[in-house]
DNA sequence: GTGGTCTAGACCACG
DNA sequence: GTGGTCTAGACCACA
């Protein structure tokens, strides 16, 4: 069961990506475990008061994307941990990276501090093992 | 002078942010030198068959957002080192480093190759000295 | 007895046309000969742990498209050779065959390679004799 | 400029999946040239009579499937001849191929016409030259 | 009860 | 003028 799907109306960041953005979290970081249930279009629809379309969209996106399955008329599930890899999202994410490093760096962000949010951010995901370049 | 500024019309994300993401990138790498003048928004508009009002949307926002700076009938100009960053801007920057981060783990890439990423992208930028938290 | 009937959950495919699916692949390729009779709705639905109404849906769908016949009291058979064969169900055919063959060809599959499918599997067909345009 | 673009509304397969169906084939065939501009969302929408979401969805599913690109503001495209096919997709396709043959192999289609629908599609695709296995 | 499809209609960002 | 997002509300297929 899900509890923390934070909306932010005034975000110029579109819902359904913001719903993307927290259900991600929550796989990365092991508090959605691989086959468990995520909630129901309606349910979260209902209790994040966001249109049951909106929702759907970010469900069929994150499919899409290999991290969750849905099983019709049962409902969508956490997909275990990923294989073949979209390759070129893996270039885009180091773009993101690069880009966000160079400019924290630029505004004057310690090194000591930005390598240790990294690794912190590492070891706190991938609880399932597994590694690949 | 800039010489490479690549647009692909194809990429969902807004011409004028990609415009912000390349200038920017001189800037961090120094290929930009600070106090340097930028190309004007019709040279550049001219150069790379953008729509000029796209061009100085690209520009107002660097400027807003201390990169460059204006003097009105001379031209944009490279700021020099940032001060008073803001700090929201800092936290945004750390919430997509963590999000690439997590999702880069999650997805196979190996620690190794995250942190040689940014420790390269670290030393490659802000040439200009200058620290801060 | 059929062994092999591969359901996938995740496939937004309706099990009940996985089922036909199996089935008639079974019927075509001769693994199942005409009068033998098929597994009881019942049987199959505890060796795949599908739900029975799903299973009677595609046993009255295969029974309608005359691949099956139904004794009641007795069980569901295999068909002898269709005989009248429902014309717009062979041009619904010929139009998946060419839709397939189109997009393959688009996408580089080699026109051999093709062929060579298409020949494999008229080879492996129909066992029983008796030709038709 | 597509002129023929014919939806079967009593037909169950989804109408976005027919209009997907009809533009794939006129890519296919060449009757649409790399590059060319599709239809907006709103002309198409107005001469189908079908609601624009519909609309957006074949073509966001197009572009997804890489057949289509879409410049933002400026409408959608053809794209050029596909370069990194998805090997799921063509497993698919090849799958889809085999079941069709089969079948109409076991209802009593000719052998000779099969294959001779197989050829003729096959020279009537693909006028981009390029072959992969 | 679940997801999937479709419509009508609205507003916004971009160029 | 273009696509993108979002809502409200409806109906259907599936299990």
């Amino acid at each position: 069961m899900i509890s923390i799907i934070a909306i932010d109306l005034r975000n110029p960041k579109p819902i359904y990506e913001q719903i993307k953005d927290n259900i991600k979290q929550l796989i990365i970081t092991g508090a959605l475990k691989p086959d468990e249930k995520l909630p129901s279009v309606r349910e979260l629809a209902q209790t994040t008061s966001i249109n049951p379309n909106t929702i759907q969209k970010a469900y069929r996106d994150l499919e899409s994307d290999g991290f969750i399955y849905t099983v019709s008329g049962r409902g969508n599930f956490v997909a275990p941990s990923p294989k073949n890899v979209d390759s070129k999202r893996l270039e885009e994410l180091y773009d993101i990276l690069r880009a966000a490093v160079g400019e924290l760096s630029y505004l004057g962000a310690a090194q000591s501090n930005i390598i240790e949010i990294v690794q912190n951010t590492i070891s706190r995901s991938r609880p399932q093992g597994g590694n690949k370049t």
